[in-house]
RNA sequence: GCGCCUGUAGCUCAGCCCGGAUAGAGCAACGGACUUCUAAUCCGUGGGUCGCAGGUUCGAAUCCUGCCAGGCGCGCCA
């Protein structure tokens, strides 16, 4: 596709006062595709040449005519249109599409790069809410989308294992533990116990104390209360393990706060040493006024750390470890101040790759909380999810017989409509948690991807026509519906590159959703079954590369396509 | 109070980075389409002062300023 696009800009600088420098950022894909692949407005043109943009686009068509690929060039007001030849398009976007596979849309562009990503990320001593989950398909569909793109990915998952609330909720225990409760069913467990606390701290301010103390002797090694921390950790994260498998999640890394608990007085004696750190009230701070970024808290007045400490620790060994061309944190945006001022204070300790990390953001899911107990828990939303997708299913019981496994294929039906519902919005909203919504079977969803995926896969069960290896694309002309989704699927690796420039999935998403759109809408048009063999195979061959891109796109969102639902 | 983010159809969103050709989808509502490869689909109808007010520009949903509304953050939580 770049190619064509490469054929205008060279043909347009061979025009006395065109450059290729100057053309090619001018060159755009029109709104509507009626007016061809390519168009230069030209205007800018217009104001340099002091001419109106009209007569411009009337005077280079004039010139132009039509040229190599380039079918037609025409002028509609301000507007230069490119039409490229039909059958040369089609022709090398589904060759293309056909000799890479499940490749097409991947790039070299990352190799020899490392990128690490911080994702999911809980807190031990908190529940697996949504907001993880937030964080986990995002992070882990990054994961994807830069692999892809030829980047070595290194995953991290960077438990919350440490900090105040162990004390408190060790005090919990203490006061109202129950061993058995805690092996069966640890998070919920001991979510309620951090519930629980929480309320009574709220009463009892005492308890803020003693939990504060708890968490001290922690710091110094004080045997019995890290024995029982050491154990809420270990349970936890083998149910963490069980919720991430069946989401297809998995981590090169999984570290925690604890592990830099040592390292941390190393980072607080290098920072005194710059000068950078300061008693204030008792604590030791960074100051970060001067960048409006408030001070920074590194050591509380008793002499335990904060997060942010032990965040500085780990850079620095993941630096040392990695040698990574960019640190990813994909967490909340109510957390932007800390990851501001964690890059700042690298920034002032001279590590001279602080501009290489990025803070990954995204908005609230309102209408949850871990202290007031309206938490939705994974594996709950999982298996609504899943109970509803089986439903939908018997639903049409000749299909379901179809169905090879309908336990397997409704958890992922159910899975990818949450993922599709999380991804599908640009990250920065925050929003409401809705079950009807997230689970949503119809429209824009992940499921309508999924159909149109097992569709295809059902053309090519049933069809009773198989792909040979010389196509006549000419054949495919006949329809409008073929250059529709011919263009479309050429745009799939621009969008690849721009949903990893901007970390955002959701580009992938909307692409996703337009293809399978016009997908549907070609369905009745391109009936491959009882066509003449040349034209059945070329039509078999365009509806293949359209579930190969499905397919590739849903991958890179975390969905596992189906061939059958 | 200060800082950051968000505000587009009844609802959920895309478009904003990089200003241009009639502002697009889905849901909901209403009306159609299954003797054929998945109707979890398709076709059609209605529905918008792009939060408000200025400014820049030949041209603003898009850029700038101010205001309003909501969310988040602002030294001993993570």
């Amino acid at each position: 596709m770049i190619q064509f696009r490469e054929e205008i800009v060279h043909r347009l600088a061979q025009i006395p006062g065109l450059s290729e420098k100057l053309v090619r950022p001018l060159l755009e894909k029109p709104a509507d595709p009626s007016y061809g692949e390519y168009a230069l407005p030209c205007f800018r043109l217009a104001r340099e040449w002091r001419r109106r943009p009209n007569e411009i686009a009337e005077d280079l068509a004039r010139q132009l005519g039509s040229f190599g690929s380039i079918a037609s060039v025409e002028s509609v007001g301000p507007y230069l249109n490119f039409k490229i030849d039909p059958l040369a398009l089609t022709r090398s976007v589904l060759g293309e599409i056909g000799e890479k596979g499940p490749d097409y849309g991947s790039d070299k562009l990352g190799e020899g790069k490392t990128i690490v990503i911080d994702y999911s990320s809980p807190n031990i001593a908190k529940p697996f809410h949504m907001g993880h989950l937030r964080s986990t398909i995002l992070g882990s569909s990054l994961k994807q989308i830069f692999s892809t793109l030829g980047y070595r990915v290194a995953s991290i998952n960077f438990l919350g294992d440490w900090g105040t609330q162990f004390g408190l909720l060790a005090l919990a225990y203490q006061k109202w533990g129950d061993n058995q409760e805690l092996e069966a069913r640890p998070i919920r467990y001991l979510y309620e116990l951090y519930v629980k606390i929480n309320q009574a701290a709220q009463e009892e301010p005492a308890i803020q104390e003693a939990a504060r103390e708890n968490f001290r002797q922690m710091e110094e090694g004080a045997r019995e209360p890290l024995d029982l921390w050491n154990r809420f950790r270990t349970l936890s994260i083998q149910e963490y393990e069980r919720v991430y498998s069946r989401l297809g999640v998995h981590f090169d890394v999984y570290s925690g706060e604890s592990f830099y608990r040592e390292k941390v007085q190393g980072v607080l004696e290098e920072l005194k040493a710059k000068g950078l750190l300061q008693l204030s009230q008792g604590a030791s701070i960074v100051d970060l006024l001067p960048w409006g970024l408030n001070v920074a808290l590194l050591a509380k007045s008793d002499g335990t750390t904060l997060y942010l400490t032990r965040d500085l620790a780990a850079t620095h060994e993941r630096y040392a470890e990695y040698r990574f061309h960019r640190l990813i944190y994909v967490v909340g945006s109510d957390q932007r101040l800390h990851f501001t001022q964690l890059f700042k204070t690298l920034e002032l300790m001279g590590r001279p790759w602080a501009d290489r990390c990025v803070h990954v953001d995204f908005g609230r899911i309102l209408g949850m909380s871990t202290r007031k107990g309206q938490a939705v828990f994974l594996d709950d939303v999982l298996d609504e999810g899943k109970r509803r997708a089986l439903e939908k299913m018997q639903a049409n019981p000749e299909k379901f017989a179809e169905v090879a496994d309908p336990d397997l294929t409704a958890d992922i039906c159910g899975m990818s409509a949450i993922v599709f519902s999380d991804l599908s919005r640009r990250r920065v909203k925050d929003y409401e948690f809705d079950w009807e919504q997230v689970l949503a079977f119809e429209g824009d969803t992940g499921l309508y991807l999924q159909n149109a995926h097992a569709r295809v896969a059902g053309i090519m069960r049933k069809s009773g026509v198989a792909l040979p290896s010389s196509i006549d694309y000419g054949l495919l002309l006949g329809e409008g519906e073929t250059l529709d989704l011919v263009r479309h699927l050429s745009a799939f690796p621009e969008v690849v590159h721009r949903a990893a420039e901007e970390y955002e999935p959701a580009f992938i998403c909307t692409y996703l959703i337009g293809l399978a759109r016009l997908l549907h809408q070609a369905y009745k048009a391109l009936w491959v079954q009882g066509r003449p063999p040349p034209l059945a195979e070329a039509r078999l061959k365009l509806l293949w590369s359209v579930k190969q891109v499905l397919a590739n796109g849903m991958r890179l969102l975390g969905m596992t396509p189906l061939e059958r639902m």
